[in-house]
DNA sequence: CGACTACTTGAAATATTTCAAAGTGAGTGG
DNA sequence: CCACTCACTTTGAAATATTTCAAGTAGTCG
């Protein structure tokens, strides 16, 4: 299963205990709000306890608020449920990402965060963070940062589901992933989808059928090539202009 | 215009230079962060320039980040605009709320901020509020809160746009409204909507047309009684209902 | 008063959902 | 190793909610 993806695990996160000055991830993680001396502190604080297996949770909406979480392989999913069951896919994290600043406010999650395949996080006590954080402001700014990327990222989707048609939403979700993988040094145009269609579909505000069908009206119009989760994108550019409404049906004017 | 609304002018914010100390919306705003001491040092860095005419921004999108706002009188709202020149409204702000966290991040505001009626606004300088934060424990965890209120806030607002019918966004908004007039001391069952129909569609991905339908078909239902921008709650429960998805139609089960 | 913008209402158009069914793939156990 | 099951995905056809287009009404401001 993991042999015929090598090209895609160039990330050399082998060791569960490495430290976060020997992380691949430490450019875009955490520790580029500090210097060597801080990051030692802020590496003390941080447990590398937790190697989730597909499935799992990594905290439940309603557990009480003591972490934030760095995902350090692997993708997890946060999601909240409505008041009549329904579940609402509300992100998608992936290597490098922050998760769990639902709940700051309240002291208990909002969301629940579940592995979509085997995931390790590490794990960063959040009394133990703030303290840190009044003593380093690169590191306060960062968090707040982190927040406020967070609260970007909603107003995005928010955009998103208030304006956008099927094939503009799917479009916009395949960039975001080609974009966050380009940052970890991996593949822009190859990568594999770690969630379901499901997924995809609860997430972008759509049924499953509607993420199924544009998938393959957009392999059609020869802009992606889809193979189960794989994808590659065929036509970057194209696949842009879709992704912010560019009139009906790609007229590349 | 406003003498016939004075049942809703409760709050004694006439004057434009209170500091927190007197401000009635202190109980709901950032001085609930610190004690009097602290307050005074709060009250210093707050800046109460800006009174507003409807219409008039706050600040604009790609403007520098400098200060957040909290709202004591009017309403503003924010919204931002597609790469396809399109308004997204992204909130509406009342007395007692905090606006322009956006722009954390890059140090740049990534939403327009407008009064939809007068506004009086306080400004606090946010290097100055990151001093006092790092100060003040109770400040920067009420900070804290504030983004993550923020980032709930977006959230609900996402299960709204990716599940919720029309008839449930519209109750939902009035809810939201009703509730955090509440919070302010304030009838729950009749108030004056603040922002245009436009808006409201706008913000709830509906077209104008059908956030006009649907307020008339809540009326015909004998839920509110509308009457343009003035809303009374009939039946709180019905409404209630209504904003989580109660099958089908008003059925009082 | 006239011009404008905001709001309402109706009828037709449309994108997406829902329902239904069949295809695919992975994992299990004999 | 094959067969079987279960979950996921794809595809089609009908149903539906919302949008779009169009027109009329009402309230507002100069």
């Amino acid at each position: 299963m993991s042999s015929e993806h090598d090209c895609k695990s160039r990330v050399p996160t082998r060791n569960i205990n490495v430290s976060c000055t020997d992380c691949s991830l430490n450019p875009i993680c955490l520790p580029v709000a500090v210097n060597d001396n801080q990051l030692e502190e802020l590496d003390n604080i941080i447990k590398r306890s937790k190697p989730l297996k597909k499935g799992e949770h990594l905290f439940r909406a309603s557990d009480p608020f003591a972490s934030i979480y760095a995902v350090r392989s692997g993708t997890i999913k946060t999601y909240s449920v409505t008041e009549d069951g329904e579940e609402q896919v509300t992100g998608f994290y992936l290597p490098g990402e922050v998760l769990g600043i639902d709940g700051i406010s309240t002291n208990i999650h909002s969301n629940s965060a579940k592995a979509l395949e085997t995931a390790a996080v590490c794990e960063i006590p959040f009394e133990k963070l703030e303290v840190l954080s009044a003593q380093i402001p690169t590191l306060q700014r960062h968090f707040f940062q982190l927040m406020s990327r967070e609260i970007q990222a909603d107003q995005q989707l928010i955009m998103l589901l208030s304006k956008k048609s099927a094939e503009e939403r799917i479009a916009s979700l395949l960039l975001s992933i080609s974009t966050r993988h380009t940052k970890r040094g991996l593949s822009a145009s190859g990568f594999r989808l770690p969630m379901s269609r499901n997924d995809i579909g609860n997430f972008l505000g759509l049924a499953v059928e509607t993420v199924s069908r544009v998938f393959t009206r957009l392999q059609k119009q020869g802009i992606i090539h889809v193979d189960g989760k794989e994808v590659e994108v065929l036509d970057m550019q194209g696949l842009c202009h879709m992704s912010n409404g560019s009139e009906s049906s790609a007229k590349t004017a």
